[in-house]
DNA sequence: CGCAATATTGACCACTCTCAATGAGGGTGG
DNA sequence: CCACCCTCATTGAGAGTGGTCAATATTGCG
């Protein structure tokens, strides 16, 4: 099986500003000229398909990726094929921060389904925002988000049972998707059930169930791959831990 | 309860250099003149004790701080008293890098035994990794490091059973010990078995049950805050899942 | 010295995992 | 175009880890 297609980012410009490091700061004070500079750097490749590997596991670090369209998950693979999902990357996100410190990638990169994905060389990443205080600013912004919401992950593994992790789970993707003018009630899951479950800590059984329970309660009706959440307060009751099902008050 | 006591840290230039940054990041290539003015900027307070509050969920962001000696809990004050501990931080380590991003501290620190602590104003450190190129890479590395950190306990809530996590955690703990000269495997907990609970996403109950167990395989030896590893080889076999006790292979 | 917080230990049971079987899609090749 | 296969998803039954509740040390602090 053809796992590891070789990808080649090509340094082509193309009429797409607005695409890359610069959506993803909110506040985002550069100049120009500055997106300018900061744009000339980044490298787009052609379309990647489902399967096709960003980076993986132990190889050298070069360059941040930023998802354009599609999805991507992120892993670390371990012995006898299994794999934990470490996240799952949408449009507008960044993916290989973690590999920094060390300059080595610690868990590898997965497209999920076809996508468009920018590449960032680090090395000139860096030496651009020496050189415009204001890009340095939102790294450390940037690198500062991803350890909060590594954080809430935290909580959710460590506090929450098995509906509310699936409840606060599509939530999430909700929320991402409506942040990219995307429908929040209604989307496709480019991730399998096996995959979630890894993410979330469960197995896929688990979360099939709590599929099949959550549409019996109306919260939402999923088919396959295509999710249309229908009840949005029931889940976010269950989420934050207030779901009438929810007997386990882990920390009351 | 004088929950929380007035912290004041003061600009006291004391004779400890290599006492903040610098040691935190290991192949540091700063300039001795670097070197003094990174430590112009740090300030020292008066030891704090157990109890004392560092900075709380909510309130303004405007400093890091570094452990030199004692040891700091972060978490998350839930309603209702309860709490979800994110970290223990020992010495050399540092704090409140999760909230660059909004400004805001999103988890509250608090002192878990007698500790001194260094304060870093965030935007004047910012400033100085502007003009001195390999401290924004250090900075980088920094937080790159804590993203990773936080990638493993993913793994460890996800995938691993209590025994696992207990073991991991005293690992954990010994490692950071080692790094600073202290023992390796003998040493004191600060935190309670409730807050290596909240933090591991254990009961209580678990935890000193698992604290007995260990104790009777040989282990280690506890008597209440005091630790000693004995076999550190079989806690890593449990670490890893290797663990003749352990049935529960998640992922096989 | 006594109260309160922390730890330990036991009994019970529920949530979720494991094992197992079936059903549904998607792709390939004849 | 259909048969076949393989992966993924669903559903059921049983079991086990770990949580909850409760009672009893033990420690620490005022």
């Amino acid at each position: 099986m053809p796992e590891h297609k070789v990808i080649s980012f090509e340094n082509i410009k193309v009429a797409c500003k607005n695409c890359s490091l610069v959506t993803l700061c909110l506040p985002m004070s550069l100049t120009p000229e500055d997106v300018e500079r900061l744009d000339a750097i980044v490298m787009r490749s052609r379309p990647l398909h489902r399967g096709d590997v960003l980076f993986q596991a132990g190889s050298r670090f070069r360059s941040l990726y930023v998802v354009k369209t599609g999805s991507v998950k992120t892993y670390t693979p371990s012995e006898e094929g299994g794999e934990q999902v470490l996240g799952f990357h949408l449009p507008g996100e960044i993916i290989g921060l973690e590999a920094i410190q060390s300059g080595q990638h610690t868990c590898s990169g997965k497209v999920l389904e076809t996508s468009a994905i920018c590449e960032i060389p680090f090395q000139r990443l860096e030496e651009l925002s020496l050189a415009i205080p204001s890009l340095q600013h939102q790294m450390y912004r940037l690198l500062s988000k991803e350890i909060g919401q590594e954080s809430e992950m935290l909580m959710l593994l460590g506090k929450r049972n098995a509906e509310e992790r699936l409840a606060s789970f599509l939530l999430s993707l909700s929320e991402r998707f409506k942040k990219r003018g995307l429908s929040a009630t209604d989307f496709y899951l480019s991730m399998s059930r096996h995959e979630i479950g890894s993410y979330l800590g469960l197995a896929v059984e688990t979360v099939s169930r709590l599929f099949t329970r959550f549409q019996e309660e109306s919260l939402l009706s999923a088919e396959r791959k295509h999710v249309q959440l229908r009840d949005m307060e029931g889940l976010k009751a269950i989420a934050s831990g207030q779901g009438s099902t929810s007997h386990t008050r882990r920390f009351p």
